[in-house]
DNA sequence: CGCCAGGTTGATTTCGCTCAAGCAATGTGG
DNA sequence: CCACATTGCTTGAGCGAAATCAACCTGGCG
């Protein structure tokens, strides 16, 4: 039965959409049916855990679908949503290139499927094809760019601007557009982490959501979000408060 | 002369001894003859750049002595000290490994020396040595896990706090301690790259200086520091703020 | 000498946090 | 089916932290 949906995404590497836009792009037919023989498919559920923050590591996980968030946690037991991995995307290469443990949680978001593929294929991998090396690294550079640019923003922007951008950020992934030009989605978190992921509290979010909508921007029903005005907000992300 | 101060820092990789604690010291004998007969020593002044935003990526620079700032500065023009770096630190790796552009400006902050090494050699020595190329890896990497942690400081610490940690991350380079315990050192930003550097005015660090100093924990003079009760600052940056 | 950059200080306003209450949706056990 | 917790979200009041605007000081430096 499994073997069936071998056009499947996630059922078969060689066959798998998603590997034309990864790191695994650089793979000949071969090395991709190396990693299609190792490959480990499995469904996690809404909120469960893919790894937790301490625990060694052992491979890495391909997003087929499904969103995922690496949680980063501290000593006094603030956890904030570091970053959210789509379809697509590949997780945990830090740790395994490092040879080092996990150092944040990655949950499932959604029900989600991951492809796992254990350390000593990608080791075996790396090995054949040196050119699968430059692309973790560069993902982790981009990894690293992000990290500053979000750096510079926390510096830089309000508690209103950085929810805007945030709120921009996740429509470029999950939105969809209306014929008359405004866009649609569904959060992919609730408002608390929302709240974290700019360093607000979550009262705060609300009276901020509470302002757009006056503002006429934008729309807040549950976990769907309507940007009334995309390009208003893209101005307002732009440059900030330079007026009213 | 200059032959002759073989034995001096910077002078001649072979008997450097900062090579010992970077990332050159995966590299044989014969690997870093070669890095020495490549590598140009420079002498810099203070406020000198010695890259900017925007320019490629001809090389890689080794600080022998002084300290670099990188800068990176957005459309509004804020520019902010994204992190400080000091002899035996190398610099200019993450746009040579991407043959990239140079996303920041990289700035001496006091008369420095640094020897720089063009793309050619450093391609030349990661062909040859593997393991180079896994300790520019882990550099990147542990630059990550800095970006990440300095997020976290940011969306959970009051400036005050945040200072404090600056502080005490600086003085951990540069800090001298005195027969009582106390400890001092010379800051190498301005106060208003401290500020911008935690992501608050220049004003408001003002008014935290002048606090800690009320507090009796630090005093002040010009650029040198006196860190006068070390350990009560360390008890304050690990849990923050939880009673007076 | 005037000028200027870097720093401090003060007055005022704005923003965001804390504490607290209330509300809707969902779940749970009797 | 209802009483009741629980969870996620909103709202309000009060307060404190920080930004803003502005004056002023200080030590170079032409």
């Amino acid at each position: 039965m499994a073997e069936q949906r071998g056009s499947l995404r996630g059922a078969n590497c060689l066959t798998c959409q998603l590997r034309h836009c990864n790191e695994w792009q650089v793979l000949n037919e071969e090395e991709t049916r190396l990693l299609a023989h190792h490959r480990k498919s499995r469904d996690y559920q809404a909120g469960e855990s893919i790894f937790s923050a301490g625990e060694p590591s052992h491979g890495v996980y391909c997003i087929v679908s499904g969103a995922v968030a690496l949680r980063k946690s501290d000593a006094e037991g603030n956890v904030i949503p570091l970053r959210l991995s789509y379809s697509g995307d590949t997780l945990g290469y830090r740790g395994l290139l490092l040879n080092a443990h996990r150092r944040y949680r990655a949950e499932a978001l959604r029900p989600s499927r991951l492809c796992f593929i254990d350390k000593a294929t990608v080791k075996t991998l790396l090995d054949r094809n040196p050119a699968l090396g430059q692309q973790f690294l560069q993902r982790i550079a981009s990894d690293l760019d992000d990290a500053h640019d979000h750096l510079m923003r926390n510096a830089t922007l309000s508690n209103r601007d950085k929810f805007v951008h945030l709120l921009l950020t996740l429509m470029n992934r999950y939105g969809c557009t209306a014929t008359d030009g405004s866009r649609f989605m569904e959060l992919p978190l609730s408002r608390r982490d929302l709240a974290s992921m700019i360093g607000a509290r979550h009262e705060t979010l609300s009276r901020i959501i509470g302002r757009l909508e006056e503002d006429g921007l934008a729309r807040f029903s549950g976990r769907t979000v309507h940007l009334t005005r995309p390009q208003s907000l893209l101005q307002e992300s732009r440059r900030p408060a330079l007026l009213e």
